[in-house]
RNA sequence: GCUCCUAUAGUUCAGUGGAUAGAACACAACCUUGCGGAGGUUGAGACCGGGGUUCAAAUCCUCGUAGGAGCACCA
């Protein structure tokens, strides 16, 4: 439509179509109009009033196709659609594509998105479902606009934080049967760094099997590694299936340690690192940004090295337009020093990565870390969620069967929680407070499936299937919920440039509040626009669907 | 100390340089003989401070202040 109103004012105004298309915008009221274009830069060059040009405009153009009149408004020019037709068009469109509406094909590209990173031996918590909502959510973004997107997975099994958890296991809780359970898992890494800091001269111990498990010297410790690095991402698969994730490519640190030696070699040789207190660093300080440490001076390699072998990796196995990287703020610097040597190497193709960062989680007490245990696990959290969630589903409906209760508590809580984390701005820090997180009131997760589920409940309830529909005169809440719905593909294209999927959240809060308004005052079934509130109850339940799927959230036909 | 990020109702968040700064929670008052009350209606309540750019600033720049993160062998 902003198209239609560009065409119609080009010729008066000297400005190109996409110029005027970006500075339309939309009223705050829809009684002010639909569209307006303001008239403030013009009034420059033509040396008029603001308010003179937006008149002058008014008796010179033509209206637009789909328009029924125009109203200047002060230094407003402002458009109203042909509201009917306008309605009647978008209702015929979005029933038409259905799960396809909103989307745009943006040609067919291949991005790699790596997120999620849990690191074997240590906790899955409320952080790595922020960054797994994340990923998931800006992957199926780019699917949805004809992206071929590969979702990758970097888990660190090899490492300091993975010495420390054998030699505390060996030391103190070699009786303890070994369990794929992501909780006890990480309880042995609290109790590893709480002993470290009682006593330095551990960590000593700690650094001898640091190297054991890197040249793989020791058959026992080596074994004991092995089994307990599967045990760990064998208690990631429930996590990821009822997070709707699911991984092309899952790569482990262990596999790109050696190649990253090498590459560390190849960079000494040609003078971009160097030896420094027995470290090998690349000394960026001509780029303020610092050194990054590619070796310990014991000669065991860092994450820095193994995430140069892991860029070239990806390179070479895809061929990739774009490859995002969703990993936490706190990491912004050293992103900048990875990409920067990089470069200086001359790895070709370099400049696809992206570090998309997220803020961290937080809780009114402070911050959390999975070093010390003050955190909340995935498993913890997931449980007390999934209670409290089947308790408010058991207080509405009596007779649901214990299964079908269990299936929908938890899609209510992984509506709940998804929709926590990525209603913000994913570079804010989150002050997750458990008791608004878990409240089903308000701007929240399932206050959206309730609406879908109320707006599947009318169409089930009206048994009624003519295919075809005409417009009657419309109610301001239908208004408004036929323009909230033809917003949808423009805020996908937002959500999708600025890595953003709280656009896509916010939208879905509004639509549904507005759908809510519109229920209220508008009767359905008992009316004589039946036929048309239908199909708008409908048009409702597949955009709002739609917007949900973006989220990775999951709507319920029944709650 | 240096670098980066953030600052909007009591609280948690929206807000692409444009019309009256929006919600949610909490608080107060209402709405159920209407398609699901996890709902709706009404009310009270906010742009950290000083400069600047602009016809127009919560938004851009700058200096402060406050909070957070990072700054050599964790990832």
């Amino acid at each position: 439509m902003k198209k239609l109103i560009a065409e119609s004012i080009k010729k008066e105004v000297g400005l190109t179509e996409s110029e005027i298309e970006n500075m339309i915008e939309i009223p705050p009221s829809s009684a002010m109009g639909d569209f307006a274009f303001p008239c403030f830069s013009l009034s420059k060059q033509l040396r008029k009033s603001p308010q003179q040009i937006a008149l002058d405009l008014k008796s010179k153009i033509k209206l637009p196709k789909g328009f029924s009149y125009i109203e200047a408004s002060g230094p407003y020019l402002n458009f109203f659609l042909n509201r009917k037709k306008f309605a009647e068009n978008l209702i015929k469109k979005i029933l038409k594509e259905k799960d396809k509406f909103g989307s745009s094909y943006l040609g067919k590209k291949r991005v790699m998105i790596e997120f999620s990173q849990p690191n074997t031996h240590k906790a899955f918590h409320v952080g790595h479902i922020r960054g797994t909502s994340l990923g998931e959510s800006l992957a199926r973004i780019s699917e949805f606009l004809g992206e071929k997107v590969i979702r990758a997975n970097y888990s660190g099994d090899t490492g300091m934080h993975i010495a420390k958890w054998i030699w505390c296991y060996r030391k103190y809780h070699s009786k303890e049967e070994l369990k794929d359970d992501e909780a006890w898992i990480s309880s042995i890494y609290v109790d590893a760094v709480k002993r470290l800091s009682e006593n330095q001269e551990f960590q000593n111990e700690v650094d001898e099997i640091n190297r054991k498990i890197e040249n793989k010297s020791d058959r026992e410790i080596n074994r004991l590694w092995k089994k307990t690095r599967k045990l760990s991402i064998k208690s990631w698969t429930r996590i990821y299936r009822e997070l709707g994730t699911k991984f092309d490519i899952h790569y482990f640190e262990s596999e790109v340690e050696k190649r990253g030696k090498e590459i560390t070699n190849e960079l000494l040789k040609k003078k971009i690192a160097k030896k420094s207190d027995g470290a090998v660093i690349v000394d960026l300080e001509k780029y303020s940004l610092g050194v990054l440490v590619l070796l310990r001076s014991d000669g065991t390699v860092l994450y820095s090295a193994k995430d140069l072998a892991l860029a070239e990796r990806k390179l070479r196995e895809y061929k990739l337009d774009k490859s995002l990287i969703v990993i936490g703020n706190e990491q912004d610097t050293y992103f900048k020093q990875l990409f920067k040597t990089m470069e200086l190497m001359k790895l070709k193709n370099s400049k696809i990565f992206s570090h998309i960062p997220f803020g961290m989680v937080r809780f009114p007490e402070g911050k959390m870390s999975s070093r010390t245990g003050d955190n909340i696990l995935y498993s913890d959290f997931i449980k007390d969620v999934s209670e409290f969630a089947a308790k408010r589903l058991q207080e509405r409906s009596l007779k649901i069967p214990k299964r079908e209760l269990e299936k929908r508590a938890l899609a209510v809580s992984i509506a709940a929680i998804k929709y926590s984390m990525l209603r913000q701005n994913p570079r804010k820090n989150i002050i997750f407070i458990k008791k608004d997180a878990l409240n089903f009131e308000g701007d929240t997760g399932p206050y959206l499936l309730y609406s879908y589920a109320r707006a599947n409940s009318i169409i089930k309830k009206s048994n009624f299937k003519k295919r075809t529909f005409f417009v009657p005169e419309l109610e301001p809440i239908e208004i408004e919920l036929v323009k909230k719905l033809s917003q949808f593909s423009e805020i996908v294209l937002n959500a999708y440039k600025n890595f953003n999927p709280s656009l896509i959240a916010n939208y879905s809060f509004e639509l549904a509040k507005i759908f809510n308004e519109f229920y209220h005052a508008c009767p359905v079934i008992h009316s004589e626009n039946k036929e048309f509130r239908l199909k708008l109850v409908n048009s409702f339940k597949i955009v709002l669907r739609n917007s949900l799927n973006l989220l990775g959230i999951k709507t319920l036909e029944e709650m």
